[in-house]
DNA sequence: ATAGGGTTAG
């Protein structure tokens, strides 16, 4: 490999002979000079020949300089790349594109967007690949508005044929939960290969609708006309994970097997998080042991399978084996290890890692880890230390929901009144979960006595028209799916559940777990009258 | 010359 980068920078500056001459190059020596540009992918080469071409006054050249724009952003100096991209006296569609995908890969779509902008302003007009890239942004960034409006622009430069262009429409779509758009798009294409079947299949799955995931990879299966791909094997993975469906996972797995997949690192971890999710937490170490050489990925997915199961145990050994065999844990994988010392009450190992993150392993410590210590800690009661590391860091809306919801439940179920009514008016404030924050405190003032207080927040409820979805969850049993509503017995063997809830509840206090179960979901404005009934029942049996 | 899809938490 290095034999093969220096013989490059030889011959990128023998095939340039420039110094001093501003002769015009010959055609050979112009393709010589792209070829050399393009197999650079260190970071001397592409300074080097800049100041070749500029010796020679090649800069005008758009299609030179544009490789040269493209040497500079494989070797990810996206500043380098903006400056000779300014310098351009006639930039073109490739220098506006290639820029915005830069930005992109430097983890900037914002920057993205607003070189769509520039180019929007100049006389540059988009091409597909423009649009493709420009759409992509949006989904990173979960843009909706952005988003509707490319689409727009998409269909007024006449590209709502593009398989590409309409593929990264559905994706977008997918990523900003309007799956019914994504769906409409899909419809509307008139040519369909296995990525924008993927991208539909993704879309349901990351939303939540794991049944229509599987209905689109069955009609994709129907048309035979294209074997599913390690892609699409791990979408479809995915959904059944989401949706709890086992059979279908397993299914699926056999699938994977056929084509000669489960070697790939990300599929094995998809089925490591499905299986553990199906609760077959067995068949998920079994799989992610069968993986060669793991990679980041499939052991924090196993961290997480461990810690979910109550595990911790395992999840910190599995965690250390990987620093051992020096794989870099990321953001993801602490989030998991934190998570899984949070369930198992490992609180003091929990912090040190939380602690350790930055300086031993680089990872800065983001919100979201926050939150789970949050969590850990005021799962154990010390909520003054959760409050006070709560307060300590600035959060957009989004991360301060999950921060401040986490405290909330947490708040409500050991009884501390004060935290809970700080934490929902800050939840209230971001603007985000706003009904279940109403919900919680509600019953935080029902589980207090302060049944007054419980009733007014009701009735503002009422009046500001917040209302709460009531949420649910669901087991699949052969092929009937079994649905359970929160706050509702009124099921078929119902009384056996609740008679069953009260006796793990009395092991656990015999074990000294648990303070008591709190029955109040109360997620409708109908179903008080059984909670409360309820409520009342438990009270009153001893 | 430049473009699209997969994973991990709550």
């Amino acid at each position: 490999m290095k034999k093969r980068l220096s013989h490059n920078l030889v011959s990128a500056v023998n095939s340039l002979h420039l110094s001093g001459s501003s002769k015009p190059l010959s055609f050979h020596k112009k393709t010589r000079f792209i070829q050399t540009v393009q197999t650079c992918n260190n970071l001397v080469l592409p300074t080097l020949t800049h100041s070749k071409i500029l010796k020679s006054g090649l800069l005008n050249d758009t299609i030179i300089t544009n490789h040269l724009i493209n040497g500079y952003i494989k070797s990810q100096q996206i500043s380098q790349a903006h400056q000779v991209f300014d310098e351009m006296p006639e930039p073109n569609v490739v220098s506006y594109t290639s820029l915005m995908s830069g930005y992109i890969s430097a983890s900037k779509p914002q920057l993205c967007l607003w070189m769509f902008r520039e180019m929007h302003n100049s006389l540059v007009l988009p091409n597909e690949f423009t649009f493709a890239t420009v759409v992509n942004a949006c989904s990173i960034l979960a843009d909706l508005q952005k988003g509707k409006q490319v689409h727009g622009l998409v269909e007024v430069f006449g590209f709502r044929f593009n398989l590409v262009v309409c593929s990264s429409l559905v994706d977008m779509y997918g990523k900003c939960n309007e799956v019914d758009f994504a769906q409409l798009v899909f419809d509307s294409m008139a040519d369909k290969n296995v990525v924008s079947w993927t991208s539909m299949i993704t879309a349901y799955a990351q939303n939540g609708r794991g049944n229509e995931a599987l209905e689109v990879f069955r009609e994709f299966n129907l048309l035979d006309w294209e074997i599913p791909n390690k892609f699409m094997l791990a979408s479809v993975i995915n959904a059944c994970a989401s949706s709890g469906k086992l059979v279908s996972g397993k299914t699926t797995h056999g699938a994977v097997i056929r084509h000669g997949h489960d070697s790939n690192d990300i599929v094995a971890s998809t089925l490591v998080d499905m299986y553990a999710k199906c609760g077959c937490i067995v068949y998920a170490a079994r799989v992610f042991r069968r993986v060669q050489n793991p990679c980041v990925i499939p052991y924090t997915s196993m961290i997480v399978a461990a810690g979910k199961h109550g595990h911790g145990k395992v999840s910190i050994e599995l965690f250390e084996e990987m620093i051992d065999k020096r794989i870099k844990p990321n953001d993801v994988t602490f989030v998991a290890v934190l998570h899984a010392c949070s369930h198992s009450g490992l609180v003091d190992q929990g912090l040190e890692y939380f602690n350790s993150m930055s300086w031993k392993h680089g990872v800065v410590p983001e919100a979201k880890h926050y939150t789970c210590v949050v969590d850990m800690l005021s799962r154990i009661g010390r909520f003054d230390e959760a409050y006070r590391l709560a307060k300590s860091i600035k959060v957009n809306p989004n991360e301060g929901a999950s921060l401040w919801g986490t405290l909330l439940s947490a708040s409500r179920l050991h009884g501390r009144l004060d935290i809970a009514v700080e934490a929902s008016k800050r939840l209230i404030e971001s603007d985000q979960q706003v009904d279940g924050a109403y919900v919680t405190l509600s019953n935080a003032y029902v589980l207090a006595g302060e049944w007054e207080n419980a009733n007014d927040l009701r009735k503002k409820m009422k009046q500001t028209g917040v209302c709460k979805e009531p949420g649910c969850s669901w087991i699949d049993i052969k092929d009937s799916t079994y649905v359970f509503y929160a706050g509702n017995i009124s099921f078929k063997r119902g009384t056996e559940v609740l008679r069953m809830l009260k006796e793990l509840e009395r092991e656990m206090k015999e074990k000294g777990r648990s303070k008591g179960l709190v029955f109040v979901d109360v997620e409708e404005e109908a179903m008080e009258e059984t909670v409360d009934h309820w409520l009342k029942r438990l009270n009153r049996e001893p």
